[in-house]
DNA sequence: GTCTATAGGATGATAGAC
DNA sequence: GTCTATCATCCTATAGAC
């Protein structure tokens, strides 16, 4: 969430007079890592607010309801997962020694230096039960999903084993498990077991937190 | 929570009036109950009052605090999670036509009957930031990974599959992803890859939830 | 486009009766 | 051991000024 202080106009108008787009823009980001971090029910739009340097009210008048507002930052962050996805697909086919799961992979690790964004995923997948925000959920993993399928050609055993080591990573990264890893051998066996060569991204998010 | 409604009083007490230990396990399953549902955040004690059959304020006089009483639902669900691993451990060894992970894939899946409990345990894993249930989060999962690495002897790479085949479940679960399973191709291959042979549990699980 | 003020409704926790 | 009553806080959303 420091990524949003004294976030610098995109254009040459006014601080206390932006464009809608760009407010709107900002305030979902600040969003995403409130949600990411406090979860639908822990979050407030007050702390999305003040995340954002904008006043509370603001921030319903512009998304309309708190609901509303999660499924925006929903929606934002499964399309920038498939934008980075699209992207590495476009950078070529998959290969023998550049397998596309594994390049996925790095792309997905990459994202994670938006915390809040996979955090944000993962607290609307633990949602299903609500009628609107679980409905909202589903087909977002399910976007996924076909995209994997068809678009990158993967078959079901490789989409369920990429799915199955994306859901560990957000689940470690959730845990903050990076804060045991001095401490602790599981901790550390653990992460390096399910992050082979991507480790250090993780540990530098760590440390950038702690920082 | 259905299983919360009129329950029989362990001992030969009246319904007003139970001994502590029993009331407390009621609460306790309720809560689990009330927390996988809507999250640490989104349950409030009246709620899981409401679901225990109990009053809001005796809620908070047995427990001190919602989050000691998310503590409480953290530590049990993690006991039951070991004590079916160690139940099915106790039945025998590792062996070449039932491999102890595909076993405790199976008794993994027979506990999602309590879905409570698992998603109990998703919504503390996303909540590695909250300096209270973050650390007890990541001791709970380190516990785990110490068992299925030491008790059962399973290598780091096998924990790992274990576990990312656990959490992608457990995703599953939370999106209520049965919820599309007729209606949808990919939400019906992806679960059925997910599960293999394991499926009919999940979808009973479902049909016991719409019902 | 953005803010201040505030209504209206939960929610967590305490006090104290039975 | 369990409840009712209640306080103080917090939170979403609206009204309306600038």
């Amino acid at each position: 969430m420091s990524s949003v202080t004294s976030a610098t106009a995109p254009t040459a108008v006014p601080a206390t007079r932006m464009r809608s787009a760009d407010r709107r823009e900002l305030i979902l980001e600040a969003a995403t890592g409130v949600f990411g971090e406090l979860g639908y029910g822990g979050a407030t739009t007050d702390k999305v607010a003040k995340a954002a340097g904008v006043s509370q009210p603001y921030v319903v008048r512009m998304f309309g309801t708190k609901e509303q507002l999660f499924l925006e930052v929903l929606r934002r962050a499964t399309g920038r997962l498939l934008a980075v996805f699209r992207a590495e697909l476009a950078k070529g086919p998959d290969s023998l020694d550049a397998p596309l799961n594994h390049r996925f992979g790095l792309a997905y690790v990459e994202l994670l230096r938006d915390r809040g964004i996979l955090l944000s995923l993962m607290h609307a997948f633990v949602m299903g039960s609500d009628p609107v925000i679980g409905k909202a959920a589903r087909a977002g993993w399910l976007e996924v999903y076909a995209f994997l399928r068809r678009e990158a050609g993967f078959a079901p055993d490789e989409v369920n084993q990429f799915l199955a080591n994306g859901m560990l990573l957000n689940t470690l990264v959730g845990l903050r498990m990076s804060d045991d890893f001095e401490t602790n051998v599981d901790a550390a066996e653990c992460m390096a077991t399910a992050l082979p060569n991507k480790l250090e991204v993780l540990l530098e998010l760590g440390e950038a937190t702690r920082a």
